[in-house]
DNA sequence: AGGGCGGCAGTTG
DNA sequence: TCAACTGCCGCCC
């Protein structure tokens, strides 16, 4: 099981990522040339590649930490983001703008 | 500030 | 195989 091609572009997009940044579900959707964010929010989400693709670095596009289907749910997703620098208050992302990675 | 509809891949009946 | 529902969202009303 590898996923399908939708599937592993959308985690390829993940890994692009640095540590101690973050994008959003509409700027991978963007990256990827489709509408479908809610797409691309499902794939996201079905990354079996827990830690080597960093489905955390994703959230939304108001800076709001979003949903994390994942083992120990959003609480996990703040504590991974926490460790790389990233800190989240009030279900935020601080300094969302500065944090927030773009793909070139 | 809140609620509802929209566009798209995957999964399920 | 076909149709319908769901989902780590986004934008307009």
């Amino acid at each position: 099981m590898s996923g399908t091609p939708f599937q592993r572009a959308v985690w390829d997009a993940l890994k692009r990522i640095p540590e101690g940044r973050v994008t959003t579900y509409g700027d991978l959707a963007a990256y990827l040339e489709t509408r479908a964010v809610r797409a691309v929010g499902t794939a996201v989400g079905k990354n079996p590649y827990a830690p080597d693709v960093p489905c955390h670095r994703v959230v939304r596009s108001d800076g709001h930490i979003g949903s994390y289907s994942g083992e120990g749910g959003v609480k996990r997703k703040i504590s991974l983001l926490a460790s790389e620098g990233v800190h989240v208050s009030a279900g935020r992302v601080r300094d969302f703008a500065e944090k927030r990675h773009r793909f070139v």
